[in-house]
DNA sequence: GGACGCTGGTGAAGCGCTTCGACGAACCGT
DNA sequence: ACGGTTCGTCGAAGCGCTTCACCAGCGTCC
C-alpha cells in the first residue's frame, strides 16, 4: 500500500521520462539543461521519450530547485497621459525577446505600489524586473536598489547611480527635429509637448525633449516656443491658436504627443494654414501614426521594439552576473515624409541633422 | 557538520518564522492560509514574526506543494487592426482584478503560437488562461478544450461549446446605435466599420456589430450601408466620399473604429458637412476618445474594465471548480453627447432605444 | 604498471512549502 | 467517572526538480 494517495497530476514527470528511457532522473535533467556532457546515444533516447510522453518540466519544481523562476516582471504604468500604443509595443517586444531567452513575463501595474514589486521579488516569483515609464525622481528607484534582484529601467531617472537604464535619446531627438527644421530655413518653431500633467510628474522624456529643442534652437539661432498640450481636440485647437497669437511668424511645429497629431492637423486646417506649404510639422510619434496621417508626417519614431529588446537583453546579462553599462541611449532617427518643407522664401537645400542657414555647425557627436 | 552547504537564499523561510514564533512549520502555514482554525494568540504571534522577519512565501515551493501557481495567463494579440487602447484597458483591468483574487498575471502574445499556451499550461506555470481577441473560428479554441486548465475567452468564437466567454453584446450595440439614430428621425445611415482585414479574419465583434446595425435598420425601416474602413486618414476620407456618393441623402454615421473617428470628423469637415447639423455621428469607441473629440461624440463605449473584471471573476470561479455560464454578454450603454441631433426636417423627440418614426416597436428584450 | 585525468552516468539530498493524519487537552452529556 | 467531540497544534511525507558527490570504465603518461 503506497500510503497517502494524493492524486497524481496527470502530467508526466521527469521520473516517468527517466523510467521510459531507462536512465537516471539526473541524466534526463542534464540532457534537458545541457549542463553536462551526455552521449549522443543517451541524449537521443531521452529526447525521444520526452517527445513521446509529452513531457514539460514543472515550473514550480524547477524554480524551487534551481532558485531561478525563468520569469521576469514587467511593470507598466496605467496613468493618464501615457502613450498607449508605444507602451503596447514595448510590452510585446519585451515578451517576444524574453521568450527568446527562455523567460516568461509577469505583468505588473504600478497601482499595487512598490510593495507589489517587493512581494514578487521576495517571493522569488521573478528573477528580475523591468520598469517602464520612469519618472525623474521615481519612488520605485530606491526600492529597486534594495530589491536584491536585477532590474532594468526603461526611461531615465534623475539619479542613475547603480542602475541600468535604456531609453531613446530624447534630448537628441529634440535637437534632431529642430536641426531638420533649421536646415529647411525655419527660424521660428514651436514645440507642442506632452500634457502638462506629464511634465509636472517629472517624466523624463518630456523634459529631455524640450531641453533638446530649446538647446538646438539656441545653437541654430532659431526662436522656439514650447507649450504642453492636452489630448483633447478642443484644447489642442486652443493651443495652436495661442501659438500663432504669440508668434504670428511661426513656420514650423514639433509635436510630441501622438494623440494630438490628428487634432493639430485639423486645427491648422481650420486656421487655413496648409501643411507643409505654410507650416511644417515634425512629430515624435510611432511610425504608424505618422504614416496614417495626411499628409504623411515627417517624424522621429520611438523605437519601442528596439528599446524593449535592449532592455531584456541587458536584464539577461545582469541575471548572468555580467556587468552592464549604466545608461544606454538610442540614437533617434528622423524619417522625412510629406509634412516638412523649406520655409517660405528660404529655399534651403535639405540636409537633415546639419544646420543650413545659421552658420555655427552642430556640436560634434 | 551540516554537509552540503548550499548558500542560503537570504530570504527568511517558513521554518525561520516557525522557529521565531515558537510553533511548528505547519502552524505557520495554517495561519497564513486560514485553512485550519488557529487560536487568536498563536495567530498573532505568528503574524508578528512574519512581519518582523519580512517573510514572503516562496512562490515556487508553494506552487509545487499546493499544485496551484496563483498565476493566470493573459494571451494578448499583437496583430494589426487591433484596438490598442482597449486592449490596454483590458490588460490593466485583468491585472488589477487578478490581484484582488491573490493571483498574478503572466503575459503571453499569440506569436509564440498555440504551443506557447501548451507549454505554460503543461508546465503548471499558470492555473488558468484568459484569451483575448478571439476570432470566430479561432485555432486556439480546440487547444483550449484539451488544455486541462480552465480558460475564459474575451470575445465570442463561432462554437462556444464547452467554453466560457465574456464580451460586450456587440450585436445589441449595433442595434442601439441605429435605434438612437432612428429615434432622431434618421432614415439613411451608414456603418464605417473595422479595417477589412479584421472582417476577413472573422473577428467576432466586427461581424456582430454589423449584423446588429443591419438588423435594427431593417426593423426600423432605415436604409443602412456598411463599409469596412482602414485607419489611414486618406483612406478614411475616400470611404466617406464613397458613402455620400452611394447615398447622397445620408444623414448619420456609425463609426466602429477608434482610430478612424478623428479622420472621419476631418473628412466631414472637409466636405463641408457639419456635425451634428448635417450629419449625426455615433461612435463605438472608448469614452476617452469620444470625450476628446470635437464635438464630443455620442458613443457606445467598450466597457473594457468591466469585461476584464468579469473575465477574471469567471476564471476564478472555474478554478474553484464552480460552474459558469457559457456566454456572458454585457449590455451596451449609449452615452449621448454632442454629435447626434434630430434629422433635418424631422423634429423627433429623443427617446433612446425606442423607434420613433416607423411605427413597429422594437422587439421586447 | 600504477597514479592520473577524462567522460558519461548514477543516487540521493535537498529546495520551501502544503496537507494529511495523529494526538493531547478541554469540554460535553450522562 | 467515562466515552465522544471538537479544537489547536505538531510531525512528517511528499510535490518534481537540480545539483553535488561519487563511481566505473578507459585511455595516458611518466
Amino acid at each position: 500500500m503506497s500510503g497517502r494517495g494524493r492524486v497524481p497530476s496527470g502530467q508526466p514527470t521527469i521520473a516517468d521520462v527517466a523510467r521510459h528511457a531507462g536512465v537516471a532522473v539526473s541524466t534526463v535533467s542534464y540532457v534537458l539543461s545541457g549542463k553536462r556532457a551526455i552521449s549522443e546515444l543517451t541524449r537521443n533516447r531521452v529526447l525521444a521519450s520526452v517527445r513521446l510522453l509529452g513531457y514539460h518540466p514543472n515550473a514550480g519544481a524547477r524554480a524551487l530547485a534551481s532558485r531561478r523562476a525563468n520569469v521576469i516582471a514587467l511593470v507598466l504604468p496605467l496613468r493618464s497621459g501615457i502613450q498607449v500604443p508605444v507602451v503596447m509595443q514595448f510590452a510585446t517586444a519585451v515578451v517576444t525577446s524574453a521568450r527568446r531567452h527562455d523567460h516568461d513575463v509577469l505583468l505588473l501595474t504600478s497601482d499595487e505600489g512598490p510593495q507589489g514589486l517587493h512581494r514578487i521579488a521576495a517571493g522569488a516569483l521573478v528573477d528580475g524586473v523591468l520598469v517602464m515609464d520612469v519618472e525623474l525622481r521615481d519612488v520605485r528607484v530606491p526600492l529597486l536598489r534594495t530589491l536584491g534582484r536585477p532590474s532594468v529601467l526603461i526611461g531615465l531617472p534623475a539619479d542613475t547611480d547603480g542602475l541600468t537604464c535604456v531609453d531613446l535619446d530624447f534630448h537628441r531627438a529634440g535637437q534632431v527635429c529642430v536641426e531638420h527644421l533649421a536646415g529647411l530655413g525655419h527660424r521660428r518653431v514651436a514645440l507642442l509637448g506632452a500634457p502638462a500633467a506629464v511634465y509636472e510628474r517629472g517624466t523624463g522624456f518630456a523634459h529631455r525633449t524640450r531641453a533638446g529643442v530649446v538647446e538646438a534652437a539656441a545653437r541654430h539661432g532659431v526662436e522656439a516656443i514650447t507649450l504642453p498640450c492636452e489630448e483633447n481636440a478642443a484644447q489642442v485647437h486652443a493651443r495652436v491658436v495661442e501659438l500663432f497669437a504669440r508668434q504670428p511668424e511661426l513656420s514650423a511645429l514639433v509635436v510630441q504627443n501622438e494623440a494630438a497629431v490628428g487634432p493639430v492637423q485639423a486645427a491648422l486646417a481650420a486656421l487655413g494654414r496648409r501643411v507643409p506649404d505654410d507650416v511644417s510639422v515634425v512629430a515624435v510619434c510611432p511610425d504608424q501614426f505618422a504614416e496614417h496621417a495626411s499628409p504623411r508626417l515627417t517624424s522621429v519614431p520611438v523605437p519601442a521594439e528596439e528599446i524593449g529588446r535592449q532592455a531584456v537583453s541587458l536584464l539577461m546579462r545582469k541575471l548572468r552576473g555580467e556587468p552592464t553599462p549604466p545608461v544606454t541611449l538610442l540614437e533617434p532617427r528622423l524619417t522625412v515624409r510629406d509634412s516638412t518643407a523649406a520655409a517660405t522664401g528660404t529655399p534651403a537645400t535639405y540636409d537633415p541633422g546639419r544646420p543650413a542657414g545659421a552658420g555655427r555647425p552642430a556640436a560634434g557627436r
